[in-house]
DNA sequence: GACCTTATGACAACGGGGTTGACCGGACCA
DNA sequence: TGGTCCGGTCAACCCCGTTGTCATAAGGTC
């Protein structure tokens, strides 16, 4: 019975602890309470203690935790690309939305790590298939190829986000201390290119590589749609390579 | 006290049950636990029964639930890289190393999305950096250059692994499903451009991305290096744009 | 306002999880 | 033979997700 989303709830009585509780509020905490606690810290307990309102009251809301993570990871796409409209170049316009959902991710790393790989198959997920595809089909890319295209590049920013996000989140508490710690040390008799790059590897590895990936990405999209159109016209053939 | 990896322990008690104990016989104990129950299905206890062994006897060789992670996620880099040699060509050397990495990751989806996002800091580990950075040393690349090159490498391939192993891991439990049952019936006026692609997406959406953004990447890398050995002879210097 | 319906919050309980400290037995060395 | 200590076991701690049941206030109807 719980979690029919369908028209807003008519009757909210307020928790003992006074509050009102909605969907929105209930995501919206549970995004604070990761940001504050790290991925683990969200439980359906905590929730519902930072709610001021019984860990039970949540299931009529979200029917497990899957649902609401979903709903937290919706949550986050629709604050990304907030207020995005594609301009007229489809290359600034995928390169932007990239950018946005990019740095979502990575301003709440701790969140973005529990939710990047999840398909959503919410409102705010669909809208942005829908412009993401929109995008390529308006460059000239025909369906089966937006399709693929799209899921390239959707999957090379969640891909680059997660992994970025996982290294942030991680910061300090031993993944990425072992850039430091572990790789700086090694002799250079065994590991000769690890000890020639001590000094920039850790360094690399805490920046992002997202922005260089995705002008390679973004290259290669040119070059095919500009062969596409060599070749076939407005609409290539579902042959293309991608 | 637990989990000094240097030296074989040489004190060796039988379990009760019989089985005697090592990190490499937990550890291919836990990804077969993962395998068969998912990745919510690796538990110290659970563990602790497949093994015949008290769950607590775990904590003699690992400090916690993390570091036996991290003992896994090597283990599998480990078996995925087991005697790759790179060939004279650095390209085919580098695109076998991502293939390698990726099939292993998509062989078992389930520990993939356990295990991809992790530091080990391990042998297993540090070996695949330490041939990585060989290889594109070798083509050309400087140390700035060659660490930030490995890094985007690397985190393409993870990246693209382990959002494939999350599709694959959750087939039929809800997420991927919903490419099928949410975006396939979506009205064409409200969202025309996933209505027109309707046929396509789901399609493009199980398949897989990687081979083609790696060509890609791989393109961009050759030609970054052109550029470079055109500017600066073969040791192109730090400012370059990757 | 009285009354019924029902949405929704609270409570208690279930099984399972990670982790720890105490115990202890047997393996190794002298 | 005896001491040391590695490493398996046991019991217990507190946290977790989830569910079944109950209680109560909101909202509509008359």
């Amino acid at each position: 019975m719980a979690a029919d989303r369908l028209g807003a709830q008519r009757r909210r009585r307020p928790t003992r602890a006074g509050t009102v509780l909605s969907h929105e509020l209930i995501v919206a905490t549970a995004i604070r309470l990761v940001d504050l606690h790290g991925s683990d810290g969200l439980s359906v307990r905590r929730l519902g203690a930072a709610l001021g309102a019984d860990p039970s009251a949540i299931y009529r809301y979200f029917t497990g935790t899957d649902d609401l993570v979903r709903a937290v990871a919706d949550s986050l796409i629709g604050r990304a690309l907030d207020g995005f409209v594609p301009g007229p170049s489809w290359r600034a316009a995928l390169a932007e939305m990239g950018e946005r959902i990019y740095a979502g991710c990575l301003a709440r790393p701790r969140a973005a790590v529990l939710t990047a790989a999840r398909v959503t198959g919410r409102v705010h997920e669909i809208q942005a298939v829908e412009v993401g595809l929109g995008i390529l089909r308006g460059a000239g890319f025909g369906v089966a190829a937006a399709s693929r295209s799209y899921h390239a590049f959707i999957d090379l920013t969640l891909g680059y986000a997660m992994l970025d996000a996982a290294a942030l989140a991680l910061s300090g508490a031993g993944d990425v201390a072992a850039w430091g710690d572990v790789y700086a040390g090694l002799p250079s008799g065994s590991h000769p290119n690890i000890a020639a790059c001590a000094g920039s590897l850790e360094q690399a590895m805490s920046g992002s590589a997202y922005a260089s990936a995705l002008g390679f990405f973004l290259d290669g999209l040119t070059l095919e749609l500009e062969r596409g159109e060599k070749v076939g016209g407005r609409f290539g053939g579902p042959e293309n390579r991608l």
